[in-house]
DNA sequence: CTTGACTGTGAACATTCGTTCAATATAGAA
DNA sequence: TTCTATATTGAACGAATGTTCACAGTCAAG
């Protein structure tokens, strides 16, 4: 006797139907019902549908919530693949199978509610890899540290800058040698911490 | 007689509990039902939640399938302000209620299936503001131009390079002058173009 | 006070959901 | 061929869905 369920045939197939839903996930937003599944793959009775989402589910590639419904599983969350580095190489397709996905979204913000995007611009923090144009990620709930990046308002001008504590002293130091420390005079409001940069190419 | 329904208190509440829905999108994965928006809140008729509902439709917060599910409107589909840049200052409270919002998956990745994530490491484009620890999105789909940044193997290396092109010469640039150019002798395999850079601090 | 607008309750409704069961079709092994 | 296991169908089920209706409570305006 022939164990047929490693088929590895069949196990393609089932990859695929998981990126579909996956697919219509991402489009809609939400999961498809049974009867939405089995029209997207042309089955004509949910419970064929029932027993494909049984498996995906033994696969792992499916989840439930604890009220029973259709959840996407860690394939579907985001589908972002996380490898090495650039000098390991580039990612044998074996290693894409097994590696993990993540969503950017989660990855960077903490804190949603209290998170929002700035664009950069001046190159005042260009020593740190800031440049102008870019995105940066600002968090108005956390509180500042010293050799954080913070967005702060000194004098009633808008900045971003290291904040570096000295005891008492409060300085704010550009990433540039071409500009200055800023030492307060009057007063500091500091309004966020910088907690990621994105820079878009194309 | 008055009009009650610009009563800005009751604007606020509204607001707070579309928050609410969306936290509870973002946490599930999923838009709750509308037993479960009444859960939420406290109240103990579903008709209660249809007015609500009904209410942040037309507010343009949430949104329907062809299907008539419920869908996260503008405000859910990420939890992530768009605001001005740096030295426009920071937000006051009103702008941010005017500003749009967007996620960073589909901001950042056109090609999902084709994209993954390396981490940096060295200093050979620190020029370009990308540091060691950085994250870069790299698309294998994308055919490279002159003047992108790729992901290539050469000579059997593994490298991240400016990618320049002068007639039928192919050079591979570093952005850092401490490291030389690379004049590919036997083989250039171009994998990948960098469409983004990510630097996460906390 | 009365009136009117708004909010929430509670009960009904048709529809769709996911699930289960028996029956049929298909394909490979013996 | 026959046998056996899997795949799909089709019909039924209870439970949950979103929707609608009539009714009671609240609060401010007139």
């Amino acid at each position: 006797m022939v164990n047929i369920r490693s088929n590895p045939n069949d196990e393609e197939k089932l990859k695929s139907r998981a990126t579909e839903i996956s697919a219509f996930y991402s489009n809609k937003g939400r999961m498809p019902s049974f009867s939405e599944i089995g029209q997207l793959f042309g089955f004509k009775s949910k419970n064929a549908v029932f027993r494909l989402v049984n498996r995906l589910e033994k696969l792992g590639v499916l989840g439930r919530d604890e009220k029973g419904r259709l959840l996407p599983g860690r394939i579907m969350t985001a589908p972002l693949k996380v490898l090495g580095t650039v000098e390991a190489g580039f990612p044998s397709p074996a290693e894409e199978e097994l590696s993990d996905t993540m969503s950017l979204d989660k990855f960077l913000i903490q804190n949603p509610s209290a998170t929002f995007v700035l664009k950069v611009s001046g190159d005042s923090m260009s020593g740190a890899g800031i440049l102008p144009g870019d995105m940066v990620l600002v968090d108005k709930g956390q509180t500042p540290k010293s050799g954080d990046i913070v967005i702060a308002e000194v004098d009633g001008q808008w900045t971003m800058k290291y904040l570096k504590k000295r005891g008492e002293q409060v300085v704010l130091l550009p990433a540039n040698p071409a500009y200055k420390p800023i030492r307060p005079k009057t007063e500091l409001k500091i309004s966020g911490v910088v907690t990621a940069v994105i820079r878009k190419y194309k």
